[in-house]
RNA sequence: UCCCCGAUAGCUCAAUGGUAGAGCAACCGGCUGUUAACCGGUAGGUUGUAGGUUCGAAUCCUACUCGGGGAGCCA
């Protein structure tokens, strides 16, 4: 069956067209229908005259919504009805009429929404989120693609926690212990030294009870690593890629952003380089703003809030502690009570967007910090052995997509950002 | 794991110790340009579960169940 797309109306007007999709509502009075259907590109609103095609007319009055259909008709524009086009319709065909449908267009509560999730995303709102989140992954894998950045999957099921500190998924693989991973980080120096420079993009699962509006079970991460990449490379790496995201949303989903009411000119506004700051400056500003603080103390999500909203554009605070940062991370040679890694921080409260750093080439130091943070050393042998073999310097980091899609669309939680949300509590539908 | 909050019609909510109600959705009818259309009508309830206080409980108390927000941890 040729059909268009509602978003191409536009191309065919005056002509007589076929548009296939689902009723999104109607409205009636006795002499004329307006249907309004949905496909996925768009609304578009289909007009029925009862004296013109009575049959078509008591046909379409018996359609419920959510029903799918295929309608007939001739375009024109039409400026009072939604999308700018509209169909005199022709022909009307009924594919499967639906049920009494449980979402109306009135308001909903989140539990009755996420409740019936599969049917949530139908509506325009969570439309335009999906679209959105589809073209910040298109633009991030363009933007390594076009930085010599090969793309290495990483592995979904380890046989060890990557860095020994968070609760993980465990699985019986065939008898033995298994995990889902909580991130591809460690491979990930692995394919760096096979390739150069090498991204992942893939699920990661953490097991802790979290309960947040920042927080899935179960969220997607966009890893690079980079051989000879310094901390300072990676910064630069890291803030070429959100702006790159941020410009290509700008460019190709404008109208996503409009209808969820974000202010777009906040994500006009943003400029490189990002604003740099160490931890020791960070910890600085907090005191100039009040809060108690000492230094060696790792960052709550209030710090974050107030640190971000001091900033019109992300913020990297670099330059942590080495007690509070992972075993893996490259001391400062010109301080080694921090290290060469760093957070970027999104703004208007959205938290931690990225966290990356250069990790340690040097054998002898990686041995010293597995042995210092109590992890199964065999369980490295294989990460080790990347020191041994050609070590050389090198940095990556992890982008965390649902809270990057809840920052562009200003969204007040990340389980909107996702398809189908794993949450505490909550693994339905 | 801890702290706070919530559960009443299919949905969103009201009823603050005294006869459980409204709007929307559904169904029936009306309306020739609707925009979450509108107008009239019909139907719809073991007030999350269990117990307690009381002449009387949706309302007060206890426990439980389910869920929401936050902390910690993190992206």
């Amino acid at each position: 069956m040729q059909s268009i797309l509602i978003k191409h109306l536009g191309k065919h007007v005056g002509e007589e067209v076929t548009v296939q999709g689902w009723l999104y509502n109607k409205r009636s009075s006795g002499k004329i229908q307006f249907l309004i259907v949905r496909d996925g590109t768009g609304l578009v609103q289909g007009v029925l005259v009862k004296k013109e095609a009575p049959e078509l007319f008591d046909l379409a009055k018996g359609i419920t919504q959510e029903s799918s259909i295929r309608v007939k008709g001739i375009v024109r524009e039409e400026p009072r009805s939604v999308g700018g086009y509209e169909l005199t319709v022709t022909g009307l065909e009924v594919i499967s009429m639906a049920e009494e449908y449980p979402i109306s267009h009135k308001e909903h509560g989140v539990d009755f929404l996420m409740d019936r999730r599969h049917l949530w995303i139908r509506t325009p709102r969570q439309n335009a989120i999906l679209r959105i989140r589809a073209e910040i992954e298109q633009a991030a894998r363009d933007f390594f693609h076009q930085n010599d950045f090969t793309l290495v999957d990483s592995p979904i099921i380890t046989p060890a926690a990557c860095e020994g500190t968070t609760t993980l998924f465990e699985l019986d693989y065939h008898g033995e212990k298994a995990y889902l991973s909580q991130s591809g980080q460690l491979y990930n120096e692995a394919s760096a030294m096979a390739v150069g420079r090498m991204y992942c993009f893939g699920p990661t699962f953490r097991a802790e009870k979290s309960k947040t509006r920042r927080h899935l079970m179960e969220f997607w991460m966009i890893e690079a690593e980079a051989a000879f990449f310094d901390h300072e490379d990676n910064m630069k790496l890291q803030e070429e890629l959100v702006y790159f995201i941020i410009q290509r949303v700008l460019e190709r989903r404008r109208k996503d952003l409009e209808f969820l009411g974000r202010d777009i000119s906040k994500l006009e506004a943003i400029q490189l380089p990002f604003p740099r700051l160490s931890y020791t400056e960070a910890v600085e500003l907090l005191k100039s703003k009040g809060e108690e603080f000492e230094w060696g103390q790792d960052f709550g999500a209030p710090h974050e809030t107030i640190i971000s909203e001091s900033f019109d554009a992300p913020v990297f605070i670099h330059r942590f502690p080495a007690e509070i940062k992972a075993f893996y991370m490259k001391p400062d040679p010109e301080d080694p009570r921090v290290v060469l890694g760093a957070d970027l921080i999104a703004p208007e409260g959205y938290g931690e967007m990225i966290g990356g750093g250069q990790r340690i080439d040097d054998l002898k130091l990686l041995e010293q910090r597995i042995e210092e943070h109590k992890l199964p050393r065999e369980a490295f042998e294989w990460y080790l052995d990347l020191r041994r073999y050609g070590s050389v310097p090198h940095s990556g980091f992890g982008l965390g997509l649902e809270r990057t899609v809840a920052w562009i669309c200003k969204l007040d939680h990340v389980r909107e950002t996702i398809p189908f949300p794993r949450m505490l509590y909550r693994v339905y539908p």
